[in-house]
DNA sequence: GAATTTTAAGCACGACCGTGCTACTTTTAT
DNA sequence: ATAAAAGTAGCACGGTCGTGCTTAAAATTC
């Protein structure tokens, strides 16, 4: 019973890594196996399904987020600073070979029915939200206005973030992570004047 | 001679529509010959690969691009208008079912090697270059600050376009278009003042 | 209208897809 | 140590993939 949840996870880690390339549909149990030194048989015993085995990928992902992205924020202060941190290890998120398998199945799955979307979307928003409620401490410490609305605030933070990803890994352009932080400083002085 | 371009166009579009949905990698010759009602082979015969097919979506899409978003804004006056102007061409482009063939291709081909990703890379750089060269009239009419960074602002305004697209058709958020346009609204002022 | 080129379908190929079943080996529990 | 359970490989299935060749129909040119 421990041997299987053990190699499970070592299969999905494999897995995560590979779909950070090929996407979550180009993902295929064929070269998933091989990349795992496993059979075919082997590897889909361990999920019922592909779509099982999607799904596992996504929830690994998103707690590996959790881990490098959210959970480092948190343990800074509440607020701007906060913000920032939160700002700077998504980026570094975003550096991941193969990269962000979030915006992959977001532009996989984004106009698709099916449970797959519909875990993305979750995903998605709870990313989202990570950001409104941490720009809310931030409200919360005085030091964004009494009004500010932190939904406007995620979707432009998520804007930057974005924009950067393009910048830095499609397009290689030097100044990504300038132009990123430069935006990030207007956003944050817009607030607190 | 002649028939045979316009079949090929017809398929071309076909594909182009499915390719949103699916991506160009999901995108199979037997789908797209049921959806053109032609046979495998005889789609095939129109171009020699599937990779010329997927890259003729490409070129089909970007030609596309260029009709709905870019004429239009250049048909608009120099400056700050036409920056608006692009702005919300962009923004219907985004609601074509199925969502942009750019974007998926990007998410696609972003980290891996071959001629669709060249091609990719070389098609976002001229989206950005676009922006870029129409916040350039901006300062040339002197709408912005004579030292104002173009490719700063084109990065800018890609980030809002591209969290939009996420707020609207990811998420559904009602205020998408709302934020995309306050952080539109900023971003000019702070650069005309 | 006849000759020729272009277009499309039929068909077959090897490969790989996701999925199950069966049998054997390894791990766990007694 | 033995019994039970869990994990893994082998193998086979129907299906679809991209790709080519061959042949009939259609369009173009003379």
């Amino acid at each position: 019973m421990r041997k299987g949840e053990l190699t499970r996870q070592a299969i999905l880690d494999v897995a995560v890594r590979m779909a950070r390339y090929s996407g979550l549909s180009g993902l295929t149990i064929g070269s998933l196996a091989a990349a795992a030194d496993m059979s075919k048989s082997g590897v889909y015993a361990h999920f019922k399904s592909k779509e099982a085995l999607q799904l596992a990928c996504m929830e690994r992902n998103a707690e590996q987020f959790i881990d490098e992205v959210i959970r480092p924020a948190l343990a800074k202060p509440r607020g701007v600073a906060r913000l920032q941190a939160i700002v700077e290890h998504w980026m570094s998120w975003y550096s991941h070979p193969g990269g962000c398998l979030f915006l992959a199945a977001a532009a996989e799955f984004d106009d698709l029915p099916g449970a797959l979307h519909d875990r993305m979307v979750v995903q998605q928003r709870d990313m989202l939200d990570s950001l409104a409620r941490i720009a809310a401490t931030a409200v919360a410490e005085g030091e964004f206005h009494e009004d500010t609305d932190v939904f406007q605030v995620a979707q432009e933070v998520f804007g930057i973030l974005l924009s950067y990803n393009w910048m830095e890994r499609i397009l290689r352009y030097p100044g990504a992570a300038d132009g990123a932080w430069a935006a990030f400083n207007r956003l944050i002085d817009s607030h607190t004047d």
